[in-house]
DNA sequence: ATTTGACCTGGAGTCAACTCCAGGTTGTAT
DNA sequence: ATACAACCTGGAGTTGACTCCAGGTCAAAT
């Protein structure tokens, strides 16, 4: 599969793609005589993993080393497994800030949702009693 | 309250603090005769507000659009409440990502733990057996 | 065989959000 | 009165994660 193909059906862009090679976000991928990219199904796989993992936010170096290791055979194993909790642990505790945040957010709206919809009700009242007048 | 006092009680730096109130993340802060900073309680307020905010990654425009609009006045709470609910959409929607990628981590960590806790176990015993032929 | 579009690499540029610095002023403790 | 720490501003530098570019190669279609 082309670098194109493979951008197009994850939503990236090629350079991304090649980034992602570079930084060691996925292991290289093989390549035709040419020294073009030539995507297996594994690439994808490598691909898509990357993608999650860097849309929520796992930082590139952690998962370039994850990457390394797994490369390097399943020695590496207990290594690869202790990066996989610290991120786990990482990214659990920023949802729990998230979510505080988010808990503070809605209180916020509904504190405003309370101010103005009584306004704007009001409002819509006196539109809705100048029109009758208004049809007599 | 001086700049550094503020710094210390929420756990950012001074120019981190400037540089809140320079984006107008927050209002800006009074000041002595002298011109230096003195943070009243609702500075400190803004400040946590700002901190929060920015913890749970809502970007700096948005907060500094939303304190513009606070310091314009009441008139402006329709459109603050617009602010507030996009980002809380934003947020929410950043967060279930997030929370599928939880759940793969733990799903690839049970998987690594399957494993990886057999062999160690096995590793154990072995250990458990020499020391008891050593112990005659 | 040639055009044309996709691909390659190495390196520079961009963006958000800080972080640091130089050169100068203020405030406090001796 | 004099240090000397803490503060000020404007601007430059850094970091992480892309994103873009120049100059060149490869490949599919005419």
């Amino acid at each position: 599969m082309t670098i194109s193909e493979v951008a197009e059906r994850y939503g990236l862009t090629p350079d991304t793609l090649r980034y992602y090679e570079r930084a060691g976000l996925i292991p290289p991928v093989p390549r035709t005589e040419g020294g073009q990219r030539d995507y297996t199904e594994e690439s994808c796989r490598w691909v898509e993993f990357a993608k999650c993992m860097r849309g929520a936010g796992l930082p590139v170096e952690a998962l370039a080393e994850y990457v390394a290791l797994f490369c390097q055979g399943d020695a590496t194993a207990p290594a690869r497994l202790a990066i996989l909790r610290e991120q786990r642990e990482l990214l659990a505790a920023r949802m729990a800030d998230m979510q505080a945040t988010l808990d503070r957010l809605d209180f916020k709206i509904a504190r405003y949702d309370a101010i103005l919809l009584p306004r704007e009700q009001e409002l819509a009242a006196t539109i809705a009693a100048n029109a009758q007048r208004a049809d007599r």
